[in-house]
DNA sequence: AAATCGTGGTT
DNA sequence: TAACCAAGATT
């Protein structure tokens, strides 16, 4: 691949000037307290495709809850996901209370100080090892995230850099007497001035080295990767009520929402997701035609389905819900709830399941979108029967 | 090695 | 609004 090189001498000024512009207006965050590994570890996971000022908002409660990697390991993963309750990609926590218990088993309680050791750990890629080693121990090596992989794709005028290829320039780049405080330094600029769009050279402590800037094609770099289409899918959700209580369920371990606590669901046809993709990209409606089509209360026939199966008997008429659309990374669901009254409450499931409170679920963790169908049903159904 | 994993902010 | 994307890892 074709980059200007940056020379030993120029690398030497290109390092003082971003460490110095670093040293001067650095963000305070708070896990730029210390150095303590578990810290440093527990804000590298929660910063993994999640931004700053999100996991301000976990961070200090993490740490009250779970002060040490010991106490990390200790603590029920029901409690660890209900830490991480809110924040996305659930697979990190178990990883990281995984995590907590091999460095409990096979490292003697300490945190392994080598990127060959971290990198062994589950929930630490390439990137993670690299952060906490360098941040955490000061070792040498480098750390390519979203943010370096921009600003070193600029430097170097590189349209399509590989993983290779960027993991060699930032080595290279690295300053060997404060690695931690380079590799922050060049995300910081990466968030902060190098931004993916607009990016604001004027204010770049490193412009002079840039080769996009001089190129001026600073704005094409690096080549947006491809996009995948992201399908649109139905799925019925039983919200189903026992006197005064709310069926819950809990997700299987793995896949979507693996381990968290939700409304049994079942899909619909793919039909009905084309026709709500349909209404969403503004064409028009065709609702009009003869009347008595089964897609006229979409999801009632299959929540009811689902709670049969699970040896409920229903009482009365099932209550529609305002539908919710919930757009994960690869899937756009379209969540149909309806409301069910059942008089038995002898359930019939594959996992584990629990009758809540509504208005207190409890220590169980739930998505984002199961928390606003709840909110939902209580706007609608919960303050008529209390 | 392409797919799979959440959520919230920005444009 | 729809698209993009953020201190990525795993299979």
């Amino acid at each position: 691949m074709k980059y200007t090189p940056v020379g030993p001498a120029s690398r030497a000024e290109l390092r003082a000037a971003l460490l110095a512009q670093y040293d001067r207006a650095a963000r305070e965050l708070p896990w730029r307290a210390d150095t303590d590994p578990y810290r440093i570890l527990v804000s590298e996971i929660m910063l993994q495709q999640t931004r700053v000022e999100t996991v301000r908002r976990y961070y200090g409660p993490w740490l009250d809850r779970f002060p040490t990697i010991d106490a990390l390991a200790s603590a029920r993963e029901d409690v660890v996901l209900k830490a991480w309750e809110g924040l996305g990609y659930y697979r990190r926590a178990r990883n990281l209370h995984r995590a907590a218990r091999v460095v409990r088993e096979s490292h003697g309680g300490t945190i392994p100080r080598t990127f060959e050791g971290l990198r062994g750990l589950p929930g630490v890629g390439e990137y993670t090892a690299g952060a906490v080693a360098s941040i955490a121990f000061g070792a040498a090596v480098p750390a390519v995230d979203g943010n370096v992989r921009r600003v070193l794709a600029r430097l170097f005028d590189a349209p399509a850099p590989t993983p290779a290829w960027l993991r060699e320039r930032a080595s290279e780049l690295v300053d060997p007497e404060r690695p931690g405080d380079w590799n922050q330094a060049v995300m910081e600029l990466g968030a902060t001035v190098c931004t993916p769009r607009g990016p604001r050279c004027a204010a770049c402590p490193v412009a002079p080295w840039c080769a996009a800037r001089a190129a001026g094609t600073q704005a094409e770099r690096p080549a947006p990767l491809r996009k995948r289409a992201v399908p649109t899918s139905a799925i019925a959700l039983a919200v189903i009520q026992h006197r005064g209580r709310l069926l819950l369920e809990k997700r299987p371990p793995d896949g979507l929402l693996a381990g968290m606590w939700a409304f049994p669901e079942r899909h619909l046809p793919d039909d009905p997701a084309e026709a709500e993709e349909r209404a969403g990209t503004g064409r028009p409606e065709r609702e009009a035609g003869p009347d008595g089509a089964p897609g006229e209360e979409p999801g009632r026939a299959e929540a009811l389905a689902l709670v049969r199966s699970m040896g409920l008997a229903v009482v009365g008429e099932p209550l529609p819900l305002e539908p919710c659309r919930h757009r994960f990374t690869h899937l756009e669901a379209v969540y149909l709830p309806w409301a069910l009254e059942v008089a038995k409450c002898d359930v019939v499931a594959s996992g584990e399941v629990a009758w809540v409170e509504a208005g207190a679920p409890g220590n169980r963790a739930m998505p984002r979108a199961q928390q606003r169908v709840l909110d939902s049903w209580m706007r609608t159904i919960g303050v008529n029967t209390e």
